[in-house]
DNA sequence: CTGTTAGCGCGTTCAC
DNA sequence: GTGAACGCGCTAACAG
């Protein structure tokens, strides 16, 4: 049970390893009889050869893996349509994904870099996550990656560095046509559920729905935002005494899906048609979006797209020293029952 | 900006390489002076060292990671789920996890199997899917990895080789205890939204279904199995027709998490309440169950603990060789809102 | 033109 | 505590 390496391979088919090297990778430049080519192939496969990965990554400098990190959880969403782009990428040019953890370790940085330090992976892609946004260690990470010129891609993060790349999804976009599609179905009146987390996309989708409405020359107090991580039952009370005034011209935004789904749960729970009693959409999609009673209107983040994208600046960074660069993707409606 | 080597650390601390070696990785039964200790690590720290994963694998003929492969989209619950129970198990014993593709190359077998050739990874996570299950492909598969020993475990593919590893759900037992739930409501009547793919899970559920109706006395013709992936039409009129009778103990069995979704959609459009006129309950559950109207009650897959069993058993087989081992795991039951 | 020899890359570990 | 061999594949320089 002897693993056949590149010698066995040479003995078998009675020539040297360097020739096996060169007709088992088509180096081109070296001319090889093809008898000679032929006699390696068939030794290679009779003996079910398979190069050692670690050996020739050790040679060449190179693993052909990319890190895939985040503080999120890897059940969510919010990370897997991204790590979705990103396989969907890197597959087909040959590069494995590494699940790595972002946790700190004691030396003062994240296992991922251990992991590029140690060579384990080429390059790293960075997915954002509100406590690591909170906690400002982007600041300090964005600085390493920049020192040490290490092929990375920020994914969501919104942060200012010019010299570190960053693909991130126009929030302020999202927040705007969600808000645009309701005042099209009539809408005057709003009440925004807020995550409360107070991000740089939280506020950026603030500032998108307001602007809509300002646009539209809606008045902008007929926009509520409320917090409802704060208080939960602050959101509903608002809702309702929107609804008590049985005007058909008001809506929810919802900042979350789940919140979304949430509104929907109370509103039902309450007796309320919608969309006729009030207009529903969440500033986010979800593969549960259509499958809600009624089904959510959604005005959807672009994660699969950024997870390609991402993967794709990596890729370039790679192969060629170029400019970091800064992409924003924007957002998408897809109307379902929530809106009229 | 290049790389740092033992040799570097040797000379900066006035040793041998070996000695490096010996310090940094705290060899047992190796005598070496505290300040000869003290100044290698130093030298480490201050050239900011880090062995190259790749050589300590080729040397160690190990890579520390472990290649997880399914034919599931990456973002399905039911692969990330399983997913996250691998990584809270292999991440604290070091593993690294490398997403592989389950797709067949020419050669004749899938990649993930190459990567396994190339000792990119240690050992064999495989997450089944419908698709693998029916072409029949497992039988190949486990062919090969018992007859190269290939450290591995296939999870949830109900697969009877009895030397290949296997973590299996206990369908049945999801059914059953499914059944029971709604037997213990009064319901004896139960329309069940079947997927039709006719796999050894799928008829297991059903199985523990018609068990549960069997022990309780209940009269086996109230079973009535849609499938509704053929007819999707068929359920929503099984449905109706059950409700038409007006009986408070009638239920719906999903045996898909999204049927679940589908028929409380269908039920609140009609008008009917749940869980009063007719009860719900799914035998999946999903992140979602708790933001449905009403609140899914359901039978739970165990998929985090499978993923966790599957990186456990792994681990022990690549420990020291053990007997192949079977193993089931039950479901659970989340009471919500669609039962009474 | 065809194929070989030899050394490299990097960390581990045995024999001294 | 050290020197040297080793694991495995790649490739520059070289020989037939």
């Amino acid at each position: 049970m002897k693993r056949v390496s590149s010698n066995d391979v040479a003995k078998e088919a009675g020539v040297s390893r360097a020739t096996v090297s060169y007709v088992l990778n088509n180096v081109q430049g070296v001319r090889i009889k093809p008898e000679t080519k032929e006699k390696v192939l068939t030794a290679a496969k009779r003996l079910n050869y398979h190069p050692d990965s670690m050996a020739v990554a050790l040679k060449r400098n190179r693993s052909m893996c990319i890190g895939v990190a985040s503080r999120r959880d890897i059940d969510e969403e919010r990370y897997t349509k991204v790590l979705k782009g990103i396989r969907d990428v890197l597959a087909p040019k040959g590069y494995a994904i590494l699940i790595c953890s972002d946790e700190w370790n004691d030396k003062g940085y994240p296992e991922y870099l251990q992991y590029y330090y140690r060579k384990r992976i080429d390059g790293i892609l960075l997915l954002s996550h509100i406590e690591s946004i909170r906690e400002q260690e982007t600041e300090k990470v964005a600085a390493i990656l920049r020192k040490e010129k290490i092929p990375s891609v920020l994914i969501d993060y919104h942060h200012n560095s010019p010299m570190v790349n960053c693909v991130d999804i126009n929030y302020f976009h999202g927040g705007y046509i969600g808000a645009e599609f309701l005042i099209q179905k009539g809408v005057t009146q709003v009440v925004y559920l807020d995550s409360g987390t107070n991000t740089i996309q939280e506020k950026e989708r603030i500032r998108g729905v307001r602007k809509a409405f300002e646009e539209a020359g809606r008045e902008m107090d007929r926009i509520t935002i409320v917090d409802v991580r704060e208080d939960r039952e602050e959101g509903s009370r608002r809702i309702q005494s929107i609804l008590a005034e049985h005007r058909p011209d008001s809506a929810i935004i919802a900042g979350w899906v789940r919140y979304g789904f949430c509104a929907l749960n109370m509103l039902n729970t309450l007796g309320y048609r919608i969309p006729q009693d009030i207009q529903v959409i969440s500033l986010a999609g979800s593969s549960f979006s259509d499958l809600s009673y009624p089904r959510l209107t959604a005005s959807e983040l672009p994660l699969y797209e950024i997870g390609k994208k991402s993967a794709e600046v990596l890729l370039a960074t790679l192969e060629e020293e170029v400019l970091p660069v800064r992409i924003q993707l924007p957002c998408r409606i897809t109307a379902r029952e929530t809106t009229k």
